[in-house]
DNA sequence: CAAACTCCCTGTTAGC
DNA sequence: TGCTAACAGGGAGTTT
């Protein structure tokens, strides 16, 4: 499932294979991938626009579009099993391409995924879209301090508020798992537990993770769409296989309705928290 | 406010 | 062996 290392590594792909190009035409083959327009519309809007530049946010592929009356932006979540690809128009369609965008150079953005969950999002204001999502993680804005402040005053567990889009954005089920063992914190604990130390290797592991995960093109999971990952998990899909740090076995549980897998051994659960 | 649950989907897997 | 039912998963939205 993307997240932010995929969703990079998937943006610097299409940026040099966009950029510049003319949209030429649109095909919506499950109109459900678009999320804020009709077919129709949504054809209309972007036929004519030149892309101007591709970059992300948090788990978004954010695709700037211009002409000389308008601009709009068109917005990528690919959700669990979105992939995209530029293929020449010859070449033959997949079954779950779900949205295909004509090029003025005989190629297609083609948006394909499985689940159907990914979607497509058009606005004139991109920011009434990712206006709620939080810090990026790999800017400099990004400081312990700055993760101590978000993390502070909440309750419930530490794992649930990664994954929380608002507070920080781009960080899904594998790197919080993956950020969590690398600062060797248990996935349940209460944020409020969290002393100044844990804030220090939590941030240095987030950033770690993330950044080690993008120079590998991501995630090498046998169910993930994004080719090429080489990033291997140390905790996320490891269960009952021995902690790459102390040979313990990595177990699972279920943290906020969600698949957790951890180092009973490396990740304690400190002995007095409630 | 937090936590739990629903919904959207389909390929994979567990269980019979 | 073959089938079906349960499950996983991100995130928005709703309910408790």
């Amino acid at each position: 499932m993307p997240e932010l290392p995929e969703v990079q590594s998937t943006v610097d792909y299409l940026s040099s294979r966009l950029k510049g190009r003319l949209i030429k035409d649109c095909s919506i083959l499950w109109a459900r991938t678009i999320f804020t327009h009709n077919p129709t519309n949504f054809k209309k809007l972007i036929v004519g626009q030149r892309i101007l530049e591709v970059t992300r946010r948090g788990k978004f592929i954010v695709i700037s579009l211009g002409s000389q009356n308008a601009s709009s932006t068109i917005l990528v979540h690919l959700r669990m099993s979105g992939s995209v690809e530029v293929l020449p128009s010859s070449i033959a369609r997949d079954p779950y391409d779900r949205v295909v965008i004509a090029l003025d150079n005989k190629k297609e953005f083609r948006f394909n995924d499985v689940r159907k969950f990914g979607k497509i999002y058009l606005a004139h204001n991109p920011q009434s879209i990712l206006g709620r999502l939080g810090i990026e993680p790999l800017s400099s804005e990004f400081s312990v301090q700055k993760l101590v402040e978000i993390i502070a005053n909440k309750k419930g567990a530490i794992k649930p508020l990664l994954l929380n889009q608002t507070f920080i954005a781009g960080i899904g089920n594998i790197y919080a798992d993956e950020s969590l063992w690398l600062a060797k914190i248990h996935p349940k604990r209460s944020a409020a537990s969290l002393k100044q130390n844990d804030f220090i290797r939590l941030h240095s592991a987030i950033r770690k993770v993330l950044q080690d995960a993008i120079e590998l093109k991501g995630t090498d999971n046998g169910d993930d769409v994004v080719a090429g990952g080489m990033y291997q998990p140390n905790a996320y899909g490891r269960e009952d296989l021995p902690c790459s740090r102390c040979n313990s076995k990595i177990i699972r549980i279920v943290v906020g309705q969600r698949g957790t897998h951890f180092c009973k051994r490396c990740q304690k659960f400190p002995q007095r928290i409630k």
